[in-house]
DNA sequence: GCAGTTCACATACCGACGGTATGCGAGGGT
DNA sequence: ACCCTCGCATACCGTCGGTATGTGAACTGC
């Protein structure tokens, strides 16, 4: 029931089953990459930092991450847009009607995009590390499918007029995209004049 | 009035004064550079490349951009940015009143953004390799510039409502680039849909 | 028109980094 | 109690970005 790891110098001893060990390495992994990632970008930090600040070594993070330093910033990224996507989903949730809905997820979405760490790694990094197709591709699953389907029930229920919706969420992701980066680095004043801003623009689509 | 280059195996021969030769291989640097960071990005691209395609080596490339790889991308990624801004502006003289100037202006900078080679370093490279505050700095001296004293002018004659024009332009920037991204990798079907959806949140903007 | 200087490169070399092949030893099934 | 599994550790390699130094043609002043 004791995992002993096979070092040279010293002996570091692990406690718990070999799933529960390998379970908790991936974690320290994903979060010593997610830290690192955000604070000084993909190409700034190297696998070996990743490894010596995660306690293990480079072995590990190849067993874990086959595709190795892109694989872990790849299951980063696919958290950081999970955990998006729930604020986002929670914060619509919460309101009744689709209008109200729309706003809140909107709104939500920027608060949640001005933080640094999301930052960096969701909107910086992640389509030029793994290219625009794959990063669309995550986005499209995780909050763009919110704000789909938010605004079609808006053109159902005739709220926005009837046009077709794909082309209209991508310049509204793109739009709350460019506001999140623009929040993440000047004043929290901004905060106000953006979401502002944003409301506005969302209500100039109201027929 | 001849430029022999010193050359261990055969002997390079070129022509012009020195001044002139210094500017061909700049330019040289600039055109293969732009080709491969388009086609294959910046990160999938190594210096060894770049300068065997220019027919010259690393000591040229260093020669000319003291950073490196990334002073010969800052240097391409300013080109492309004022071609864009350009061709945006351009388009937005061509017409008359405000409003038919901004609509040509972004109908201009999506159709310029259209085109992969300046979107995948525009775009994608740009903000990673660089940082987003600079990225932020060479885009604020070309097209944003353009469409904020579009909308300025617009605001001013009544056309839009009174509201800060700032926050609005970077909210109209990003889905430009986000529509520009979309269209790149698209079938040429979807232009005519993102452009009309374009036009329509734009036209939503009036009072 | 010649001597000395400049400078636009070429060459050789280095450290760092991403990736891989291999070894090891504690789980875990039988 | 045995052996196989597998989650790592260790050692090694190729590549790549960057730098220090050399070189000779283009310029400068006399």
């Amino acid at each position: 029931m004791r995992y002993h790891r096979y070092v040279k110098g010293d002996t570091v001893t692990r406690t718990g089953t070999r799933t529960e060990q390998k379970e908790r390495t991936r974690r320290t992994l994903l979060a010593t990459g997610r830290r690192l990632f955000a604070t000084r970008g993909y190409a700034g930090v190297g696998v070996a930092e990743i490894v010596r600040e995660s306690g293990v070594t480079k072995g590990a993070l190849y067993h874990h991450f086959s595709g190795g330093k892109t694989d872990l910033f790849r299951a980063v990224l696919e958290d950081v847009h999970r955990e998006v996507a729930g604020r986002v989903a929670a914060a619509a949730e919460a309101e009744g009607d689709p209008w109200a809905r729309l706003k809140a997820g909107c709104a939500a979405f920027v608060a949640a995009g001005a933080d640094p760490e999301v930052q960096r790694i969701m909107l910086i990094d992640g389509p030029a590390v793994l290219g625009w197709n794959e990063w669309r591709a995550l986005d499209e699953a995780a909050a763009f499918q919110h704000l789909t389907e938010a605004l079609s029930a808006l053109v159902a229920d005739g709220t926005i007029p009837a046009q077709p919706v794909a082309p209209l969420a991508r310049l509204l992701s793109g739009a709350m995209n460019e506001a999140a980066l623009w929040l993440a680095q000047s004043a929290p004043a901004d905060l106000a004049g953006t979401q502002a801003a944003l409301s506005r623009l969302l209500d100039a689509l109201r027929a």
